[in-house]
DNA sequence: TTTTAAATTTTACCCCCGTAAAGTTTTTGA
DNA sequence: TCAAAAACTTTACGGGGGTAAAATTTAAAA
């Protein structure tokens, strides 16, 4: 780090010695210019400070090296943790993630999509925000930028869908709870503001019909993300009311189960498999903290790592590829059963 | 939404019949132009779809309307919820904010630094890593970037910091422990990840002193930011060694709370006020789940609130002086006790 | 050594907008 | 109504770099 202060490419393609173009060629892939020519200007970027104007380089291309990552709500742990992989995945492959939350807004979401497209991204990831999303918006976007659903599913929208197999997971663990005890009742947001929660819903009373038990829908009201708070609230209620008609709650996801533990906790009912347990409450999703839950949550896992993986995977092969896919795929990773202490 | 593309503000300021200068003065400021001028560009604007393109905006401007927010580790929900209002801020304020998250590595937050100062941001918002923090890259990022630091203090780096007062936070859970039951043995972290821990471990020690109550810091091992893990396991430890030496526990940060009550539920210890009870414990922050622990965790809160509001209020009174604050201040807001169920 | 292909340089133009300076029009206020 | 002030237009330049085309050099192959 010596010598004058280097303003722009043209200063330092003369401090190395090399032509602007020939600079700007190795600045877009170093392996395009001949080994001795790079070796020269590697050794210039020891001697003298210069990194090429991102704005500058971002005006002239048609196309960035940003990801966009929009999720519905970051401060969902599940959100967070699936934004943390698909971000490290992204700077892995070269490129420059852009994490965006909606933080549950539908205004927000389109803002986010707008910002997104104002900075020209090679691709995005998207997990919308279902229900409340405006579909319109999703798609004006997802035809302008190459992209990715996660997590909640659009139909038709983005290139490809990649998301956790909430039918699949739903039966096993109905078949678990079926298996070992009574049948579940099933605890639900009665208007679910993640779009998985139909699915889940609907697997959970195929299931039950398929064995032959009765379906019992536990519906708390309430809207939003804080499902916790859903779920402690719902469930006090229905524990009030002595309305629960069986022994084993089957919860639509983590969050809500953590806020039914702590309920039952509340109203003095003992959750567990063990003689003196009153209740057995399972989730779904293998949630980060559902295994540090009194008791530990029993769930299914949704394969964070998979779908981070596959969506980031799926995405760069269109946007290297530079077409849209031909046709739309939808890939469904499996939930596995994750027996903890409280079913 | 009619007529041909515009593909510039040329073109936009030929359709709108207004002069390209004054069409650009119109986009930095609206109130800048006459308002019949102002009338017509707004009635073109409704016509034809066009905004400035960002790349070329902040290519020309020395400083952009971009304002970084870096936080250690976003899949913590503490720290997702204060960015979620920092965000909301400065969104509110007419800015742009650009979220990273350092994912609890010292080389993503200096490369955060970098990508940051290559968008020539206005401000930024940092709550640096800590001890594991590269301090020599946080002082020249706080340099060449206005920059109020919260939650983790860095002594003499930022222009201002704001947070939270851990030492009378300390003090005042402490009193409320000793006056309530037996005094409280201090549960943290050996070797702490975020730099609060230790002024919590000395508040707690000079609290204990000042009331003539015996020290006992119970100290669980690893590293990271996976705290319920440590919490749980160091936990389980300790009660299994039979080592508690008071039957209240204090621990340094809600996270290792709930890591500690899932191991005193594993280990069949009951926890909380009551007859039955055989601990109580609690916790630090009001973090976002604390309140659906079983049983809920007493603990002192953090003013989340309060201490994003006035980062945000800060760092934009620099920025829109345009000047570095000639004398650095530090502002604490104090902490709630938050009373529930576990002590 | 010659031929050929590949890499580089030169030249030139483009991207899109900020902004200063000078000249022109419109608005304001007395 | 008229001069001063304000707003606008025209003109011109600059920011920092992508990229195409033609000319040149270098390296690899025959």
């Amino acid at each position: 780090m010596t010598g004058r202060k280097i303003r722009n490419m043209e200063e330092f393609a003369e401090v190395s010695g090399i032509s602007r173009p020939t600079v700007s060629k190795y600045f877009n892939d170093p392996d395009s210019v001949r080994k001795s020519t790079r070796a020269r200007i590697e050794s210039a970027l020891e001697q003298y400070d210069y990194r090429p104007n991102i704005f500058a380089i971002n005006q002239n291309r048609k196309l960035t090296k940003n990801i966009g990552i929009v999720v519905p709500y970051l401060a969902d742990p599940f959100f967070a943790e699936i934004a943390r992989n698909l971000e490290m995945l992204v700077i892995a492959a070269g490129y420059h993630p852009i994490l965006l939350s909606s933080h549950g807004s539908t205004a927000q979401e389109n803002d986010n999509f707008e910002s997104l497209r104002a900075i020209k991204p090679a691709g995005a990831l998207l997990a919308p925000l279902g229900r409340a999303s405006d579909k319109a918006a999703v798609e004006r976007f997802c035809k302008a930028v190459p992209s990715v659903l996660f997590d909640s599913h659009i139909s038709g929208m983005g290139e490809a869908f990649v998301g956790h197999d909430n039918i699949q997971a739903t039966k096993l663990i109905c078949e678990y709870l079926c298996r070992t005890g009574q049948p579940p009742a099933f605890f639900e947001m009665r208007t679910p503001t993640n779009p998985n929660a139909y699915r889940r819903r609907n697997a959970y009373c195929e299931a039950m019909e398929r064995m032959g038990h009765p379906v019992h829908l536990l519906q708390a009201e309430g809207g939003g993300w804080d499902f916790e708070k859903i779920g402690l609230e719902g469930g006090t209620k229905v524990i009030e009311e002595h309305s629960l008609p069986t022994d084993t709650i089957l919860c639509s996801n983590d969050r809500l189960a953590i806020g039914f533990l702590a309920a039952a906790y509340q109203k003095g009912l003992r959750v567990g498999l063990g003689a003196g347990a009153a209740l057995r409450v399972a989730g779904h999703d293998d949630h980060p903290f559902s295994r540090y839950t009194c008791p530990p949550l029993t769930t299914v896992s949704q394969d964070y790592t998979a779908i981070a993986e596959r969506s980031v995977e799926r995405l760069f092969s269109l946007v290297e590829s530079g077409e849209r896919a031909e046709n739309r795929d939808e890939i469904f990773f499996e939930g596995k059963l994750v027996m903890r202490q409280s079913a």
